[in-house]
Formats: structure tokens, C-alpha cells, sequence
DNA sequence: GTCTATATAGCGATAGAC
DNA sequence: GTCTATCGCTATATAGAC
């Protein structure tokens, strides 16, 4: 209330020994590895400090408790999802032939080992806090719909499809590539994809949307 | 060793009080509703005891342990999935009307409280036991898709559709069914579905796939 | 002196096994 | 109901950086 109250100090100058921010660091990326593999209750704080290469109390300085970690950890591998952007928007070849490569880079990136551990953890603590499965819809599904669909709006200005709701095809076009093969890796029924399998799938896929969507059909 | 040993002896003539059948049941129905809600982790068996009425002790006298009540218990929800087969098959009315009515039973019994709580539970714990993972993908997908390949085939021989591999149409027609909203339900970014979303993502998958697949093209 | 980090020890609660 | 293990979290004491 008063203005001179400690509380209303300005923060600048540190007093006593500097607070390490690699320990932080460590402690989020120790946290991501295990919460992902082993999920929020079968990580315990003791083997988040112990790999980070923190104590304990370290730990503590930094999160106010179990949750607070978690959710940085959940925040950061969620926001490093759609930096993930390998597939190519527009560029020589066929239309096939791009869709093919845009649906390889939506297969590859979705069924990969880090994907499949995230949609399982946020398939697990579905409303431990909304927020985070907000952030992981936009960062990671939605984002990826929402630049394909203006992908899909171009093509269409184009000449090169036929359609009139792009986000809608967008999706289509997401849920069949996700389809069979990321199913079975989340629940566990396969531990991985044969090449051949992959390959099948994703012309299967293209094969069907152009189908339905191609200028020359 | 010696051939007299109390373990040897026949089981047949039952001495003490006979188990009562009712309890397993009941247990196994507390255990199911616990672990579908709270997953394996957030279920105890203290809980479980307590709202099948029966004691701890008796609980671990028909189960060596909480994984095998937990097997037992999402073994025989895995099994109730199959069950539900609300669609019908071959009525009268357009293939199209046909299709939407296919599509609706899918998607009502894949967005249900229960299936959404079950695809948890299977994502949760995935190396859990492989055997309930693929119990839970036959018993569901897998059954689900393949019946309705059969629709699919019989149709094409009566000329309504053009494909050449009912099975892998049928997997495209449910993933595109799934598509987003089941996903947002499974992270838990929504809660209830809007029943206008509901109508608008059926008729865009029918119309997606008669697009692609019908004989009128 | 003052703050931060570490190590250790322990509390209170809960859960699984029997 | 008992036993034991574990977990989240805290208390205490000490060392080190400014």
C-alpha cells in the first residue's frame, strides 16, 4: 500500500548470488522427457530433479509446485510443434505431385515418436487445465489446417481445384492422412509404420482428394 | 514334493464359505466405471472397494493384482464397443440418405462419453498390455470399418459406388467421420458437441465421399 | 549481510499388497 | 486393518556468490 513498501521495490537490483537460468532449462527439459513418456503421476519430482542435475529445493525456487512444471514443460513441447514446417507450399510439379509431398510432411511429422507422446499426454489429462489443450490445438492441428487451407484457396484461385470451403477441406485432408496409422501408434497396436504401409496410405489419401476436389474430375 | 502335499489335492471338494460370484461382478463393474473416469493411476483400489461394497481383501482374492483387475475390467468394456450397432445396413432412399444415416450412427457412437473415455484410457496407457490395445482395435475400429466395407463392396457391385478397395474407403469414410470433433473432445478442448457442427460435418463427409466415390461422377 | 543453491532429513498423506 | 513404500512438499543447516 505505501509507496515506499518493500513489496513495490523495483526488482532490478539483485542482491546475493544470481539465480541460474540453466537450471531452469534443465528442469523444463527434464520434465518434458519424462512427463511425455511417463505421464504427469508417473513422474515424480525426485527423478525431474535427479535428471536435471538439480536438488530438489531447486526445483521448488522455480515452480510453485508439480502442476506449475508441468505445465511450462507441456507449454514448450506444444509451441515446438509448430515450428516443425518441413513440407513445401508451392513449388514446381504436378498438383499430385505437391499434395503428395505436403502429405508426407503432415504424415512424417504427425506420426512421429515426439507427436504420438504429445497427443497421448494431452489425451490423458484432458481437463487437468484447458488452457494447455487450447495451445495444443492452435499450435499444432489448427495451425497446420489454417496454412494448408490458404494452400487449398490458392490452388482453387487457381483453377487447379474445385472447392468452396477450404479450412473444411483442409481438414478432410488432415483426418485422412492422420487416419488408420496414428491411431494405431497412440493406442499402441503397432510400435512402427512400415515404409511400405506409409507410402500406400498417402497415395490412397491424395488419390481420394482430387478426386473429389480436382479441377479435371 | 511328496505326493500328499495339501497343495496337491483336488480342488473339487469346496471347504469354507463358496464366493460369491456377484462380487467379482460387482467389482469389476466399480473397477470399470473408476478406471474409464480416472484412469489406472487415479483409481484406487481402496475406491473400487468401497463402491462395489466388498472389501480390499476380497477384492485381491479374485484379482492377483490391480493390473489384472484393470485388464479384466477394460477387457469387457472393449467388448461392449462391439455391441452397439445402431446403423442399419441396407433400407430404403438415396445412397446419399443411406450414407448420412451411416454416418450418423458413427459418429454418435464414436463421440459418446463412453467411447471418448475409453480412447483415453487406450491412449493413456499404451504399453499397459498390448493384447487390450488390440482388443480395443478390433473389438471397435477395426470391427466398425470392416462391416461397413461390406456395405461398402455391395454397393459397388450394384453400381452405386466406383472403388476398388472397400476397405481402405470404409478407413477413409471413419477417419473423416472422427475428424475434428472427435479429436477435441478427446483433448478436452470441448466438452459437448454444437448439434449444427454435428449436421455439417456429417453432410460434408458424405458429400466429400460421394464426390469421390460415386458412380454419378 | 543477503540471497541462492545443495544436501539431508522428515512430515503428512496416500496407495498397493496381503 | 496393517504394513510398507512412495510422493509431494517443507524445514534445517551449510556453503558459496555478490
Amino acid at each position: 500500500m505505501n509507496s515506499r513498501s518493500p513489496l513495490m521495490r523495483r526488482p532490478h537490483p539483485p542482491r546475493g548470488r544470481p539465480r541460474d537460468p540453466d537450471k531452469r532449462l534443465a528442469a523444463i527439459a527434464a520434465a518434458k522427457q519424462l512427463f511425455v513418456v511417463d505421464g504427469l503421476r508417473g513422474t515424480s519430482m525426485d527423478a525431474i530433479a535427479k535428471l536435471a542435475g538439480v536438488s530438489k529445493v531447486t526445483l521448488y525456487s522455480y515452480f510453485a509446485d508439480k502442476d506449475a512444471l508441468f505445465r511450462e514443460a507441456l507449454s514448450q513441447a506444444c509451441q515446438g510443434l509448430a515450428a516443425e514446417d518441413a513440407y513445401v507450399l508451392n513449388g514446381p510439379g504436378t498438383l499430385r505431385a505437391r499434395l503428395t509431398q505436403i502429405a508426407e510432411g503432415f504424415f512424417d511429422l504427425i506420426t512421429s515418436a515426439d507427436a504420438i507422446s504429445l497427443y497421448r499426454l494431452m489425451a490423458a489429462n484432458p481437463r487437468r487445465h484447458r488452457k494447455l489443450s487450447l495451445l495444443f490445438w492452435e499450435a499444432g492441428p489448427e495451425a497446420t489446417m489454417q496454412r494448408f487451407a490458404r494452400l487449398l484457396a490458392e490452388a482453387t484461385a487457381a483453377g487447379e481445384l474445385r472447392l468452396t470451403d477450404p479450412r473444411a477441406a483442409a481438414a478432410q485432408f488432415f483426418f485422412l492422412i492422420k487416419g488408420e496409422q496414428h491411431l494405431k501408434l497412440l493406442i499402441g497396436v503397432v510400435d512402427k509404420l512400415a515404409s511400405k504401409e506409409r507410402r500406400a496410405h498417402i497415395d490412397r489419401t491424395v488419390t481420394m482428394f482430387l478426386r473429389a476436389y480436382g479441377a479435371a474430375s
